[in-house]
RNA sequence: GGCGCUAUCGUCUAAUGGUUAGGACAAGUGGUUUUCAUCCACUAAAUCGGGGUUCGAUUCCCCGUAGCGCUACCA
């Protein structure tokens, strides 16, 4: 596929899960990419060491591979789910372009945009807490700034001889401000004197959030910034970086934050949050990526239902909202219901076979065409999959009720027993052939007619004993389906089972 | 405290300088049905407040209010 010169990146720190927003952020610049032809960088953001989780980058592709989103540029997982590096602007892993970072914090320090640093923590927390004392805005006091070169050198080897090191810290110019063109929020405009002098390289050697960002950014050539609103106010930091370089901007769209019910930035504590989290409880990719799509995007039509296709041509930057939104399940359930239903049932019995599992069935000894079966008549129901288990286990082992659940509500004890003798005649008469689902109801409503039976009075006490449960899909599909797993005898001995239950 | 962003039904959102402010989810009611679900029909539900500009503002501007974000050698 022929490229274009859009380059976007996705540029997650390593946590060890995907969190919901991750995945609608991931979302947007692999439609932004994919709709205009552009490529698509991954890019870890590991320079907290303290934060870097075993086999967060191996988790990560995993669950974006799954999710259908996929990248021109970084990481990947091979044959053997290992997780390799691709692509000519790397290494992807900003721990291992340490010495990229130390060369550029240095130029600017030569050029005057940013100093050494000789502040210990002890004399930081001291100045903050005077600055809030007389409700000063916390900011870093410029201390080393004013440092002549002579004292800066002195300082130097005095670190040097102790074993340690300065940070560097950005130089915010003294006056003038710095305006933002966002893509999603249009101009944004921030005064200098209210931008900290931020620290750039860390002591450990590792570089701030900042720099990193504006450095690979660069040398990733990447054209277009997509990423979070909670990044606004650091942006004009960054611009002024570029300025400090001498390079180009790449154009920012912030996209709305994602907020818990309670209206606060969405986090773990109040719920699920990570995407593994929802697949793991049963719902689909296709629900996951429609629902978080429609978080701060829509399409300006009524269309609701959109395939990763479908978005990747209609996508626009410019139909992302400003204003946040709330991450609220009840729809999510509803998309995830839609697709359910669906779903071809051959597909779904792949799907569902781990929550069978749960249950301790084991659906391997049944036949891909009786689970199929189950699938198709318990489509209508389930939101999630993750109670299928619960609801279908009626039909891998005779279900546990109470008598009392046989009895038709406007019926009594000695007439489903007489109901459920006549449906043993009937069923240990019928033909094989009649125990396909159409077949079944005719024959059955037959039986019913020609007796002047109540549908209820018959067809109750038969789902029941079936199912033992008060709630179910309809007698004839399940009679049938049952017939085709396990057979006419497991039929009639549910029944004699709730003959027996009220003897 | 400072800076910034945001503001339409409960939720996701559409629309417009003049409309009965639209759709979807959820809710409620009714129909279909042996049950639940599905399906169908219907109902209720919103422009944060105050000032301007204007013949006319929900829409444009200002102020306020509220919510949120940022304010680390975290990202």
């Amino acid at each position: 596929m022929p490229k274009s010169n859009i380059r976007t990146r996705f540029a997650p720190s390593p946590t060890g899960f995907v969190h919901i927003g991750s995945l609608r952020t991931a979302l947007f610049a692999f439609l932004f990419a994919r709709h205009n032809s552009g490529s698509l960088v991954l890019r870890i953001e590991d320079t907290d060491q303290n934060r870097f989780v075993e086999g967060a980058v191996e988790n990560l592709l995993k669950v974006m591979a799954h999710m259908g989103i996929d990248f021109d540029e970084g990481f990947y997982l091979d044959a053997q789910g290992k997780v390799q590096e691709k692509g000519s602007h790397g290494p992807y892993l900003q721990s291992q372009r340490l010495e990229l970072y130390k060369k550029y914090a240095l130029e600017l320090v030569k050029n005057g945009s940013a100093y050494y640093c000789f502040c210990d923590e002890q004399r930081l927390e001291e100045v903050r807490k005077e600055q809030v004392a007389l409700k000063k805005p916390p900011m870093y006091d410029r201390c080393c700034r004013k440092m002549l070169p002579q004292e800066i050198e002195t300082k130097l080897a005095e670190f040097k001889a102790a074993g340690k090191t300065p940070v560097i810290r950005q130089a915010i110019p003294a006056e003038g401000q710095t305006i933002i063109h966002d893509l999603v929020y249009g101009d944004m405009n921030y005064d200098h004197r209210v931008l900290d002098d931020q620290v750039i390289l860390k002591s450990d050697g590792f570089p701030t959030y900042h720099l990193a960002v504006v450095v690979d950014d660069h040398f990733m050539e990447i054209s277009h910034v997509i990423r979070g609103e909670e990044w606004i106010p650091s942006t004009p930091k960054h611009i002024l970086l570029y300025q400090a370089f001498g390079w180009a901007a790449p154009q920012f769209a912030h996209v709305p934050l994602i907020l818990n019910p309670d209206k606060s930035k969405l986090s773990k504590r109040q719920g699920d949050v990570a995407v593994e989290d929802f697949l793991t409880k049963g719902y689909l990719k296709e629900a996951l990526i429609n629902f978080v799509a429609f978080l701060g995007w829509n399409p300006k039509t009524d269309q609701e239902i959109f395939s990763l296709e479908e978005l990747v041509q209609q996508f626009d930057l410019k139909k992302i909202n400003k204003s946040a939104a709330i991450f609220d399940l009840t729809k999510l359930e509803w998309l995830n219901s839609l697709y359910l239903r669906n779903k071809p049932h051959r597909e779904l019995v792949a799907l569902a076979l781990p929550f069978w599992e749960q249950k301790g069935i084991n659906p391997q000894t049944y036949s891909k065409d009786y689970l199929a079966a189950i699938l198709e008549l318990d489509f209508s129901r389930p939101t999630i999959l993750s109670d299928l288990g619960e609801r279908t286990k009626y039909f891998f082992a005779q279900p546990e009720y109470e008598k009392e659940l046989l009895v038709w509500k406007k019926s009594d004890q000695k007439d489903a027993k007489d109901k459920l003798l006549k449906l043993h005649d009937f069923f240990f008469g019928l033909d094989d052939s009649k125990y396909e689902k159409t077949a079944l109801e005719t024959e059955l409503k037959n039986f019913i007619s020609e007796n002047h039976f109540d549908n209820g009075s018959v067809l109750w006490p038969l789902r029941v004993c079936l199912t033992g449960l008060p709630a179910s899909p309809g007698p004839f599909e399940i009679t049938s389906t049952l017939f085709l797993g396990l057979g006419k005898e497991e039929i009639l001995k549910r029944i004699k089972r709730g003959l027996d239950k009220l003897e």
